[in-house]
RNA sequence: GGAGAGGUGGCGGAGUGGUCGAACGCGUCGGUCUCGAAAACCGAAGUACCGGCAACGGUACCGUGGGUUCGAAUCCCACCCUCUCCGCCA
């Protein structure tokens, strides 16, 4: 489960896979009856091509990642695979062949016994041989969707968080006296209330009320309004129930179904907008210069957190639902690797407009999600914690996905297709967000001061406190 | 939920079981014409995989999966989806 260091993840679907699973006891994921998925017949995630040209920097990027070689066995799966299917489409030409002949001597009047044994005795090898070609495919598929994606080159080496490199460092935590953490300034205002939400749907679930639920909403319409407004961004309304197809193409599946909840007829409760915003372009062919494709959307977020029991118990760092305001870029391969600069960002405009510290990491190889070629994890500083916490985290995921989801682009004038580039990064994190703002603005009385920026969106109130 | 209709290429829309990867129209692209454009005319053009240095050849795909057949877009079965009407509903 840790094998490739899924993270705390506010961007990847997948929760929190740093804690050992085995460890804790009977972390139980809260669903039931969980449907069994089929797998989809999956794009595969790596470039075969890319394999066979240079399959030393394969198990080089495998390497980094903490993998042994892949290469051999699967090149050797691939060439079993297309002499199989070689086979199968020679007697196939040959049967069409004849089939076709026998309708020729039929109109002529003439004999057709002949290819027609012909045919018969096609047919008695046909079946073994198409067996034998999907059945290796099966296997190739299988192997090839459980491998993680390559780092990129300019990813640091390492083994987990702690080898993260910071990039930058923006704003200075403000010195504040004996600071609260966030579920208690919001349980000392009446406005943040977990017995409620036990009493309701049990642990890790919060009520806000009155002008905290109100500043949860400010934030998020903060966000989507200077996205759309100043990066491009077109704002997108999606479902949050999504099919396994979905959960595939933005390969949370068929690895991670543990982090997802689930519905009793199939559906996927959505653990980003990152699936159904880049599903969006699955099996299509863009033009290129409709490209980029910039999406964001606020939408709640559902994980059940298998496997992080114990971790983050008290207040709403960690939750099964949250809100989050997502980014999302297609683009052209040439563009993915800027584009990623601009995303994080515009993500990064948002902290430094709400005056909130943070710093920005570039996660190691060990420390990135299964489906990111490169991440960047922005950090909040919470006073409450004296640390930084995880509050957006925005992924180049190259040609991975849209491999998978057959998501492609054709050149002007240009015949062939290729895949193009998808990223995704929070933009940010609402829940989180609001902690941030709570706890870096909270006063000495409990009340918590509104970032001018928010002022428009709380009507013009300047803190939120005890008494209204 | 009940009743009916239908799912074919970017779109619209044909398609007696055999040369249909698919008529025709629109749209798109290239060209002719033009000072330029429009119109007109000529031509090109699906996706993916396999073999090949290439030219090119082959295979699959007409919602999905099975079946019948020497041969299936065309016949049979199951499933999915869409549309229309009715009911219910934010």
């Amino acid at each position: 489960m840790t094998l490739f260091g899924e993270r705390d993840g506010y961007d990847q679907g997948g929760a929190s896979a740093r804690d050992p699973p085995s460890r804790w006891t009977a972390p139980v994921p809260p669903t039931i009856n969980r449907v069994p998925f089929t797998p989809v017949t999956p794009g595969p995630m790596h470039d075969l091509r890319a394999i066979r040209d240079n399959p030393e920097a394969f198990d080089r990027g495998l390497a980094r990642r903490g993998l042994a070689p892949l290469s051999p066995s699967i090149l050797e799966l691939d060439q079993r695979r297309r002499a199989a299917q070689t086979a199968f489409q020679e007697m196939q030409a040959r049967r069409n062949e004849a089939s076709r002949l026998i309708g020729q001597y039929k109109k002529d009047g003439k004999d057709a016994q002949p290819l027609l044994d012909e045919v018969a005795a096609l047919k008695e090898r046909l079946p073994a041989t198409e067996e034998e070609e999907k059945r290796l495919g099966a296997e190739l598929d299988a192997i090839l969707a459980g491998i993680p994606n390559l780092p990129a080159d300019d990813v640091p080496d390492g083994k987990d968080e702690h080898d993260n490199v910071e990039v930058r460092r923006v704003g200075t935590p403000a010195a504040v006296p004996a600071p609260k953490q966030h579920f208690e300034l919001g349980e000392a205002l009446g406005l943040m209330q977990f017995d409620a939400a036990a009493k309701l749907s049990g642990a890790r679930f919060t009520v806000l009320r009155g002008q905290l639920a109100r500043l949860e909403r400010a934030i998020g319409d903060f966000m989507l309004d200077t996205h759309t407004r100043e990066f491009g961004y077109e704002e997108v309304s999606p479902p949050l129930l999504v099919k396994d197809e979905a959960a595939y193409g933005t390969a949370q599946l068929p690895k991670f179904a543990e982090d997802l909840f689930q519905t009793t007829n199939g559906y996927w409760l959505i653990p980003t907008a990152e699936v159904p915003l880049t599903n969006l372009v699955a099996d299509s062919i863009l033009d290129a210069d409709e490209l980029p494709l910039r999406l964001t959307a606020r939408t709640p977020c559902f994980r059940s957190e298998a496997g992080s029991a114990g971790r983050d118990t008290r207040g709403m760092i960690r939750q099964h639902q949250f809100y989050k305001v997502e980014l999302v870029s297609i683009t052209r391969p040439d563009q993915s690797q800027a584009e990623h600069e601009r995303m994080t960002a515009a993500a990064e405009t948002i902290l430094t407009r709400l005056g909130l510290p943070f710093r920005t990491v570039t996660l190691c190889t060990g420390d990135m999600g299964f489906a990111a070629q490169k991440t960047y994890d922005i950090e909040v500083w919470l006073p409450g914690q004296d640390a930084y916490r995880e509050i957006s985290s925005c992924s180049n995921c190259g040609d991975f996905q849209a491999r998978r989801m057959k998501a492609r682009f054709r050149a002007k004038g240009d015949k062939a297709t290729q895949a193009v580039h998808t990223l995704n990064g929070s933009g940010v994190a609402v829940g989180r967000c609001l902690i941030a703002v709570m706890e870096n603005y909270q006063q000495a009385d409990g009340s918590i001061l509104i970032p001018d920026v928010l002022k428009p969106y709380m009507n013009g109130l300047e803190r939120i406190s005890r008494n209204g």
